[in-house]
DNA sequence: AGGATGAATTGACATTTGTCAAGAGATATT
DNA sequence: AATATCTCTTGACAAATGTCAATTCATCCT
């Protein structure tokens, strides 16, 4: 599991060693069944875990109402960024909605190896610029205007997704109610 | 002009003489009228920019509707995110909106830095942190339900912006044609 | 000063989407 | 098998927002 790990980081810029070593000791693989919360709302999110197996949701509370922020599936690597990045309590939870295993670094130990094997912080740049680059994809989604091309967005860019998430967390993702969704969905299907 | 930007760098994690030294040849001053544009549709974003004085507006068209994606000021390091990312072209325009100064780094200069002075991928990591942290604060505006909700929220985040830039172009960031957010104004006006 | 241009407001109306409610279909539990 | 629970769909209506058009206002230009 933590192999898993080894790899994408490896993947993002090589690894020596001592460093894959060093990184071998700290990592903690955490299960979660569905339903399991991962991160609550008031807590620091004080650690960045790849998603081996699974799926994972982020959402917040807006006057109660649950809104998705994102999912996360297998080969990505979750945060709360906001609250991982300034290390304060967030507003973010993330759960499981699938039986999930995940491969996790702690903030602080990540911030260690920073400074212990500087060229980690290469791999921490990359890894940042593409979750930077996911992050102004999804952004674009949400300044479709008609429900119709956000559906249409979503399809294409997360095909397998539409199969493992309820359509209540996929509207509240792209900005809809549940009712408007299906609408869209059966209109869009009448017409293929 | 080049000093604000050695600054900025330096202010992310503090640069060695040499460093600092080379940046100083590397870096380049461009100034640009009210409506000039720094980056069109189709080019490839193959640098990235400090805005020492001025204000930038980044669109796209969508349907030939011109859409707003960002504003930025002062003390902020502009790109246009996917396209500087990938280095292929992209769909992002990027205009002057006052009078603006900007000290510029390229792309591949940028990634002889990291390559040459490894030491400055904290640099680069910090700041993508940042950026990616600002993308995810501007995200959550567009997820708020309706347009006064929007409308404070930008208010709230960006209150010397409202002066600087037309409705226009703020109700199209906001997601909301420019006639919504004039009555949301002037009720919300009327309310104060 | 006069005229042109663009920014912002306001009104009337159309369209989209949300809300509430009911019901069908699937899945899990006992 | 029966019941409960959840998901998804559909209908009727309400609310929010968009669109089109006219008007005011400020600014720029000559």
């Amino acid at each position: 599991m933590v192999e898993k790990l080894i790899e994408k980081l490896n993947s993002l810029s090589p690894l020596n060693e001592a460093l894959s070593d060093k990184i071998r000791t700290l990592a903690k693989i955490n299960t979660f069944n569905t339903g399991e919360l991962i991160l609550r709302e008031g807590q620091v999110c004080n650690r960045a875990c790849l998603v081996v197996k699974g799926l994972t949701r982020s959402y917040y509370l807006n006057d109660g109402m649950d809104i998705t922020s994102r999912f996360m599936e297998e080969g990505f690597i979750v945060t709360s960024w906001p609250s991982y990045y300034i290390q304060k309590p967030g507003n973010e939870f993330i759960e499981a909605i699938e039986p999930t295993t995940m491969a996790c670094l702690n903030y602080s130990d990540i911030q260690q190896l920073y400074i212990d094997f500087p060229e980690f912080n290469i791999n921490g740049r990359r890894q940042t610029e593409y979750a930077f680059y996911l992050a102004e994809q999804r952004t674009l989604l949400l300044r479709k205007h008609t429900a119709e091309e956000k559906y249409k967005y979503f399809l294409n860019h997360h095909p397998t997704l539409m199969q493992r998430v309820s359509l209540k967390h996929i509207a509240t993702y792209l900005g809809m109610s549940e009712e408007t969704l299906s609408r869209v969905r059966s209109k869009f299907h009448k017409n293929n």
